[in-house]
Formats: C-alpha cells, sequence, structure tokens
DNA sequence: ATTATCAGACCGACAGTCGGTCTCATAATG
DNA sequence: CATTATGAGACCGACTGTCGGTCTGATAAT
C-alpha cells in the first residue's frame, strides 16, 4: 500500500499555486486558462486535477498566498512592545505604502490587469480574506489605545471592523486618484483633500484630536501623484 | 434607405436586459448563458448580437437599470424642502431598509445567489455604480447640513466619498451579520454593536454629537435580526 | 528476500458548454 | 425596387472538467 506523502505533495501543489498567482498577476483571473499552467509546468491535466478540485479551488489558494504575504508584511511593526497605538497605527499605513512604493513598477504593471473585470472575484476574494485577517489585528490596535486612553471609543471589535471598511474604501479610492491623476482630469490637490478626508475620518472614529494622525507623508504622495 | 426604429429597437433592446436581469437575479451571472436568455425570449443568436455587443455589455445594461432603480427609490425624500440635512440622511437610511423589508422574500431570495462566488463581477458593478451615482446625492445632503451650521466637515464632496466607503462597509457587513444570525453563530445585541459602530462612525465623521443620528429602529432591526 | 497487491500520482483523449463570428435569408422602408 | 436593418442558425475555437488507464512505490504475505 503506498501513502501520501505529505511533503512531496505540498512541494507539488505548491508549484501550481506559485505558477497560478504568476500567470494570474500577469493575465488576470479568467485569462489564465487550466492549460496555461499546464504548458507553464510542464504538467498534466490529471496532475491538476489530482491536486485541485477545480479552477476556482486553485484561486483560494492563491488568495490564501496573498493575503498571507500581506498580513505577514505588517506584523513586525504591530508586535513591536515599545510603540503606541497611534505609532503603530502610523506604521501600519506607511507598511502598505513602502510595500508598494518598493515594488513601483511591479504595482503599476499589475493595475491594469487587477482592474479589469474579469478579475473581479479575485480583488472581492482578496478584499474579504484581508477583512478577516486585517481586522483583529486592528482590534489589538484598538485595545492597546483604548488602554492608553488615546481613543474615545466602543467596543475594539466593532471600531476595528469600521475603520477596515475605511481603509478599503480609502484604498479603493487612491487607486481611482491614481488612475484619474495619470489621464490629468484631476489636480494634486483634489488627492490631498479626498486622502485628507479619509484621515481625517480615522481620527474622529477614534476620537482623536485633527491632525493627530499622520496617514501618508507629503513624499510619498508626491512620489505617485505628483 | 431605411432607417432604425428607435423605438422598436429599444423596446427590443429592453426586453433583452428584462429576461437577463430575472434570469441573473434567480441564478447569477455566470451560471446564465446567453442561449438560456435567447431560449427564454425566442430570440437567435444574431438578434442578440445586434443588439448587444457582448455578454459584459448586456450586463452593463442590466447593472445601469438596477442602480437606477436603486436610486430612483431614494430620491423623493431627498428632494422634500422641508427636510433638514439630519432627516434628509435619516429618510435615506430607512429608505433602504424600507425598500428591503418591503421585499424580504425577493431578499431572501437574492441573497444565496448574489453572494455566490459566479456573482462577484455583478456585484462589485453594482458597488460602483451606487457610488457614481450616490456620492452626489449625498455631497448634496453634506452641503445642506454644513449651510445649517449642523455638520462640522472639511469639504463635503470628498465627506461624501467617505461616507460611500462607510454606507457599503455597513451593507457588506449588515449582510454578513444576517447570514451569521441565521445560523446562529452571534447574538442579537452582536448586531446592535456591530452596526452601532458604523452608526457612531457616521456621527463622528460628520461631527455630530452621539445619538443624533438614528441608523435603522430597532422595529426594522428586529425584523430581520430578532 | 522476494513478490503480489493496491492506492497514490499522473497522463491525455474526450465530451460538453459557451461566447462570439459568419453567412445568408427576410422584412421594412425610402 | 433597391437598400439596409433585422434576425436566423450553422459554425468555430477555447475552455473546464471527466474518465479510463498507466506507472510507481510502499506494504503485507510468503
Amino acid at each position: 500500500m503506498r501513502t501520501v506523502n505529505a511533503q512531496n505533495y505540498a512541494v507539488r501543489r505548491d508549484a501550481f499555486v506559485d505558477a497560478a498567482q504568476r500567470l494570474i498577476q500577469s493575465q488576470g483571473y479568467e485569462d489564465v486558462s487550466i492549460g496555461a499552467i499546464l504548458d507553464d509546468l510542464g504538467a498534466s491535466r490529471g496532475a491538476f486535477y489530482h491536486y485541485f478540485e477545480s479552477k476556482a479551488d486553485l484561486l483560494d489558494a492563491v488568495i490564501e498566498r496573498m493575503t498571507d504575504m500581506a498580513t505577514a508584511s505588517l506584523m513586525p511593526a504591530l508586535d513591536d512592545p515599545g510603540l503606541t497605538a497611534i505609532q503603530k497605527f502610523e506604521a501600519f499605513f506607511a507598511g502598505i505604502a513602502r510595500y508598494k512604493a518598493e515594488r513601483t513598477d511591479l504595482v503599476l504593471g499589475l493595475v491594469r490587469v487587477w482592474l479589469s473585470d474579469e478579475n473581479a472575484i479575485v480583488r472581492e476574494k482578496f478584499r474579504k480574506g484581508l477583512n478577516t485577517s486585517i481586522a483583529p489585528l486592528l482590534a489589538e490596535i484598538v485595545r492597546q489605545g483604548e488602554a492608553e486612553g488615546a481613543f474615545t471609543i466602543h467596543g475594539p471589535d466593532a471600531t476595528a471592523r469600521v475603520l477596515v471598511a475605511l481603509m478599503l474604501g480609502a484604498n479603493e479610492e487612491a487607486t481611482n486618484l491614481f488612475i484619474a491623476r495619470q489621464a490629468g482630469t484631476i489636480t494634486f490637490g483634489d488627492v490631498e483633500r479626498t486622502l485628507g478626508a479619509y484621515a481625517e475620518a480615522f481620527e474622529r472614529v477614534l476620537g482623536l484630536r485633527p491632525g493627530s494622525l499622520t496617514f501618508a507623508d507629503s513624499a510619498t504622495l508626491r512620489q505617485w501623484y505628483g
């Protein structure tokens, strides 16, 4: 009797996820056929369906990896015991901005594919994934801020979820602004004003005084929208 | 020379949109084939591609109709000159709640299909559609509230967009809460607390005093989550 | 130590579906 | 009646998922 070798199984499965992620990031989900992944790997259809139930099943695995990577890159700052809640918040946003800034061309190349209609499922699953993985992290910060007397809120968990909604909105808005700015239909001032409104919303939701939270520094803003 | 009969053309085109909307609402976008729409209407493939460039094109038409219907049902209250900005806000939310409450079984039947993975494009396009059609309406209310001295904000347009982000977040949350409540994994208190956090966020973003905005009355809340 | 056995790993032809194109007939209209 | 909008339906290529079957290696029996 032959038993499943967990080690090899995981490795081979990961290979499919790797290839899929790469292809999806360069062409978008719907435009990547299973055949293309097979060609890329030199694998057979049978092998694929041995490791995955369906194409959608493969997507779930890809998304999980994406969200894991995204949250992992934000963790270090949050574990630092020397930071106040406000500082952690700022580190949080700075982390996202830095992550994107360090991969400018990747991000730029991704935008078109990432925003295409055919990629809606990926976007939404990613959103949902972030929602469930980030909300608890934010809740932790909120709890700390409440303990420090810095935040004035009711219920850290519910507040965290509200913040996630704002974050996702701000992110979407930032993307739209980027495209509009590239097209020249808006000014840099428009960008500052719109994103500023989100920053202010954050402050107010947390019960902070105006200007106590720095969302994105001018330099980063200039880099993307200048 | 023969000219297009705009009247007939529109009627026939609408027929396709009608059928598509009905089928999509009962099966979800990806699961509705063009063939099914053709069968439903007794039309031919040629006819379809005479009126639409693609299946995606048809979807756009369906979405437009959906968002039009949704916003139209909210308009009357907003045009009433006798209402304060705060009252209009409340009418706004009440309008959504009422709309859904009056169509309980439709909504319930829709949930499964509406939330399926295969329907992601529809959800997102609907979101985007609401975003562009609702934000200006909210901006108008915000402007009025600012003039009345009721709201303390910077830039009505940017604020309106933040509010839309909160609204969409609240709506998504409400759906998740509904499902979780049905499954019995959360209590009515959890629901009140979570949605209350969104209501409070609204107040704070607008610079209102706590409790001055009634999101959803207890009766409606009980009806869905009781 | 050798071999029979059986399940995991994998292959690739194939069916069925779907979106979209093309050709050609028919109907309406100037 | 000439022209063009309209529509029918055969057809194409691409895709997902299935299925019968092969190969390989671990285990149990001898």
